[in-house]
Order: C-alpha cells, then structure tokens, then sequence
RNA sequence: GGCCCCAUAGUUCAAGGGAUAGAAUGGAGGUUUCCUAAACCUUAGAUCCAGGUUCGAGUCCUGGUGGGGCUACCA
C-alpha cells in the first residue's frame, strides 16, 4: 500500500533528517482533501516537537526527502503544517492497468479454518415481518457478503423462535374462532395468516380484562388470571409435554407461517446457510444450566428456580430456568451458543440484534464466561439502531407497524410508475419489466436502510416514501445502466479500440475516479471491521457521483484517438465492475438498462 | 430511581483528534439538435448548552438540557 510505504519513508526521513527514532503512530499519511492539490497528506504537527522545527520547516524539508526517496512522489506544497504529496500519474496509471481486468477486484478469497458464524433474522412464528426485520435482514445478509469479501469463511444461521407463549396464543386462537379455515381456504399469506390470530387473542384477552376490572378485580391481578391467559399457558405445558394433539397443531401452524417467512426472505434477497430451531435447541440450555448449579456458579432458590448472581459485575440477578424448570430466552441462547461452538469452532459469533437487547448480551457473555467457557468473548453483539416512524418506534400493538410485504408491494408499485412516466420502459418485454422493476423497487429500500450507520436509530417516514433521486440506490443503479449503455454503443458503432492503452495524460476527473477505485478495496475492510454495510454504500455513492460529473464533461466515445477512446471506455467499464461488485455486497442488483 | 445509547442545515444522512464541517432532499436560478436529464451546474442554509484536555475538538473528559432504550418467572 502506497500510505504504508510512505509512513515508512517519513521515519527513515526522520531518522536521516533529524537523527530520531519517533512513533510510527505520530505519522498520519491520509488523503488529501478535495480543495487542495495533491494526492496524500502527512500531518506535521505531532512531530515537530522531533524536529525542532517550525511547521512548515518540518513540512518543507519532509517533503524534499519524500521527492528525492521515494519514485512514486513526483511534487509536494506545504500549507501550514500539511505535507500535500503528489503522486505521479504514471503510479495511477499503473494501478489502472493492472486492476481492470480483474473482476473480483476488491474480494479477498476465503482463508483459515474457523468461521466467523452470523445469525440475523431471528423472527418469532406468531407475526408476519415488519420494518425493524426488514433492517435486520439486510444488515445480516449484507455483513454476511462483506466479512467474505474481506477473505474469512462465514456461515449464515437464523434462529427461529419457534416456540413459547406467543405461538400457544395464536394457536389457542385458531382454535376458537377459525372454524378451520386455512391459508389456502382464504388465499392469505400463512405468516399473515397466524398473526390474524395473534392479534384475535390480544383482543379477546384485553376485552376479557375490561370485563374482569369492571367486576372490581384489580387489573394487574386480571392480567395474570384472565381465563385466555390461563388456557394459553396450559398449551404451552401440553407442549412441553409432548401432547400429540398440541404437537400436531403446532407444527401446521407453524407450517404455515415459514411458508410465509420463505416467500419474504426470497423477496427480500436473503438466505441462510443454517436454519435452527428453539425448540431443539432450549434443552441443551437447560443442561447448560444443571452444569452451572453443579460447578457452584449458579444459585437455586427455595422454589427451585435457578438464577445467575451477577452483582459483582454491577448487574442484577438474571434467572436461567424457572421454578418449574421451564426455559426462558436466556436458556436458549446458551444452548444454541453452544451448539454452534461445537458445530463450527467459529473464529467469532456474531449475533445481528436490536440494540433494546444489549442487556441481555452483556449477560449472555458473562454467564458463559461463568461456565468455564474460554469462548465467551467470541460472541460479538451487533447492535443495531431502532426504526422509528415520525410518531415515535413501531408498536404491533398499537398497529403503527409498516408490514415487510406491504412495504415491498408498495415500493415496487411507485417503481413501475416512476420508471413508466419517464418512459423508459417500451423496450423491454413483460418479464423484463417486472424484473426490472423488483431491481429499482429493492434496490431503492435496501439502500434507504443500508446507508445508514447501522448502530444508528434511524427515521423511515411513509409518507414522504423513498426517493428515486439524489443519494439513493436507484442513482446508482442508473450510473451502472448508463456504463453498459456506453460499452454496448461501442460495439454497435465498431469502434476500434485496442486492449491495453498506453500511458495517457489523466484528466483531473480521471485521476479522482482512479483514486476512488483504489480506495475500494480498503472499504472493503473498513466495512468489514466495522460490520458496516454503510461504508460500502457510501463509497458507491461517492463513485457513481464521480462517474456522471466526469460523463457529464468528458465525452468518451466521441474521441478521436483509439487510444484515448479505449482508456475512457474502459476506466468506465471499470468503474461499472466496481458499483456491481459493491452494491453486491449490500444485497443489491444493478440493471444494465433502465 | 438505577444503567446504557443518541443529539450536525427546514428534513434525512456523512465526517478514522487535523485544513474552509460534506451530501441528498426541500427553496431560488440554470443546462437537452451531442455517449440515457432517475443526470449535471450555480446559490442560500448546521455542530443542543456550559466548562475542561490539546498545537488543533462535531469527534475525547465533566456537568446540564432534550430524546430513545433496558431494568419480565415475554421472546
């Protein structure tokens, strides 16, 4: 890398300059900001102390030792106490011939044994998904593409809570009012379906509670004793229990809603590579849990709950198995931490969750530390930020919910008349359409969400909706349309180009566009680090801007020289490559047309 | 009450302790006989408050104000 070799050369500048050794960390190489000249940027400030010098003395003579020592520099200014330091063309030009070719450039190829192991999605079986999920899914599966991309293995896992409470409710809903009508008898979607029932018991139990208070029974005593409460946790024992009856239920009903859950996941452009169950995997948590009150690092009360002490960590006490020896959402997430230390030997577990869980995190750690486990700090926590609407978070039961499929349908509707009223459309056939169509409409929402810092809370405001213009997917999308437009106009006018142009003189937009790609693979990195979809999306905004101001000015077909017409042709391919390659990594198709 | 997170143009988002705080959108104005105007150009507009650390603070520290979250024998 071009900044290490020059941090390198500054301290030899220093060592011969000024006879010190400093810190290579007191050496800041970083680019060169937009309205200066040059290219990279030694900050002398921190070391002028090293060279008893003025700023710009220590600037002025750092700067001739880069020019004479180092062939890539070919001049320098100072200002201030910035070094700004021009690298030559011919170093850039170099890049370009070298990487062009390359399709995968910027993807590492996988190496080392042990995985970095996501989980995401995570959904409950009793409703369909919503906005929150939406965000979560995206981040998951994007993370996902991009740790690959930065060269580790990865397994993508979801974990379904496919049992507790929340399903008993619907299915004890199912049960009393469905008169056996199905997803297929009324053509609704199945996870839509269960959540219609889900939101029938709400109902009825919230009515029974009015009913209960007005016959003077204290209301928090009505919400424990409500006769629909009642019933719904005598499932959920039949359930532990194994009863054929429930089991059977439970299972069609559930049926139906990953039938649902498929057909969103497929939409959205996400998948996994594991798919756990909670119910197979609670009952080794609950082993977990006998393994700590052996070793002594677990307490059991007078009623035979058993709990995690965790005052000397200045937490509460948190309760592992309840009195009944039932499992809590604590007692899973043991068990399958376990399950997936023993199925991978992951590098690192990466768990994508709401930040509302960081609580719960904190303490998943320490009771695995608690057991003995030495792989309690492989579990990373990637909290990401709520959606909040104008009037504050979702609520399901307050109905302020922007349901995923809803959300999809629409998007794609104002996809289709956005693209039909620019009547860009005549030349495609029906499939195309609605391929086209699905592209823009995803490609617009996965950026809205993906663009944003993911530890960040963030608005989404359906009625303004999602713009097609500006910093959105759909601009980007259109930049890459608009490349292959010039590489097939090429071809139709037999242009004639040849392979691997010479040397030209860069343009200074030329040059800006061959910085930017050199930069992809470091924000590769950087993403990859940070698990941040949002640097990835930012970079291919940064370019597909570059590109149409250089369009916008540079004619490239129209030239006269093959050479130039050729290098133009395919700085532009390259940069294409680059915006696919990117927005491939936010989960995001790009149209050669559009 | 305790603990955690957040605060940047009217609005939605950027800014690895570095230069004159960037974009987009909305506002005002302009570009199409020429490679796709979902584009491009010009213009006005912001770091919650008070201290501190530093050569240098939107960024770090302390206090305040405002907002969100957690503090369930729900998951």
């Amino acid at each position: 890398m071009i900044e290490e070799l020059l941090t390198r050369k500054a301290l030899e500048a220093f060592q011969e300059l000024y006879k010190q050794d400093i810190d290579p960390r007191l050496i800041t190489v970083q680019k060169t900001r937009r309205e200066f000249e040059g290219d990279f940027t030694v900050v002398v400030f921190p070391v002028v102390r090293f060279s008893k010098k003025s700023p710009e003395e220590t600037a002025r003579q750092l700067g001739e030792y880069l020019l004479d020592n180092v062939e890539e520099v070919s001049d320098f200014n100072v200002i201030k106490g910035f070094l700004n330091l021009v690298i030559d063309d011919s170093f850039w030009f170099g890049f370009f011939s070298k990487a062009h070719h390359h399709a995968g450039f910027g993807i590492a190829s996988a190496e080392g044994e042990n995985p970095v192991v996501i989980e995401y999605s995570s959904p409950n079986t009793n409703k369909p998904l919503h906005l929150g999920h939406v965000r979560n899914n995206l981040l998951g599966y994007s993370i996902a593409k991009i740790v690959e991309a930065s060269g580790k293995k990865v397994v993508k896992v979801n974990l379904i809570n496919d049992r507790g409470i929340h399903i008993c409710k619907s299915m004890l809903a199912w049960k009393k009012w469905g008169n056996g009508e199905t997803p297929e008898s009324t053509g609704m979607k199945g996870d839509h379906f269960v959540g219609k029932y889900y939101v029938m018991f709400d109902k009825h139990f919230r009515a029974e509670i009015k009913e209960l208070v007005e016959n003077g029974m204290d209301e928090e005593l009505a919400e424990k004793e409500a006769s629909l409460l009642m019933e719904a946790q005598e499932l959920l024992r039949k359930w532990e229990e194994g009863n054929p009856e429930v089991m059977e239920l439970w299972k069609k009903m559930n049926g139906w809603v990953y039938e649902g859950f498929d057909e969103t996941y497929r939409r959205m452009g996400v998948e996994f590579d594991k798919v756990y169950h909670e119910s197979d995997t609670y009952l080794l948590g609950r082993e977990l849990v006998y393994e700590g009150l052996e070793k002594g690092v677990f307490d059991q009360k007078e009623d035979g709950s058993i709990w995690c002490d965790l005052r000397d960590e200045g937490l509460d006490e948190k309760l592992l198995l309840r009195a009944d020896r039932t499992s809590v959402y604590m007692t899973q997430d043991l068990g399958t931490a376990q399950l997936r230390v023993d199925e991978y030997d992951p590098e690192r577990l990466v768990y994508v969750v709401g930040n509302e869980q960081n609580y719960h995190f904190d303490v998943l750690k320490i009771v695995i530390k608690k057991l003995g486990r030495k792989w309690w700090d492989k579990i990373y926590h990637l909290s990401y930020g709520m959606v909040e609407l104008p009037h504050g978070r979702l609520k399901s039961r307050e109905g302020t919910v922007v349901d995923a499929d809803d959300l999809m349908d629409e998007m794609y509707e104002t996809a289709k008349s956005t693209t039909e009223a620019l009547g860009k459309v005549e030349e495609f056939d029906e499939a195309g359409k609605k391929q086209l169509f699905d592209m823009i409409s995803m490609g617009a929402l996965k950026y809205f969400i993906l663009k944003v810092d993911p530890k960040k809370t963030m608005l989404f405001n359906p009625e303004e909706s999602i713009d097609f213009n500006g910093n959105t997917g759909p601009f980007i999308q259109y930049t890459h349309a608009r490349i292959r437009s010039l590489h097939r106009k090429a071809l139709e006018r037999g242009l004639e180009l040849v392979d691997d142009p010479g040397l030209v003189k860069l343009l200074p937009k030329e040059k800006n566009l061959l910085k930017l790609l050199f930069d992809f693979p470091a924000a590769v990195s950087e993403a990859a680090e940070n698990y941040s979809p949002a640097v990835i999306a930012n970079f291919c905004y940064d370019l597909a801007k570059e590109f149409n101001q250089y369009y916008q000015e540079v004619p490239v077909l129209r030239e006269e020289n093959p050479e130039i017409i050729s290098f133009r042709l395919k700085l532009s391919e390259f940069v294409g490559n680059v915006i696919k390659t990117g927005m491939g990594l936010l989960g995001i198709e790009v149209p050669d047309k559009m």
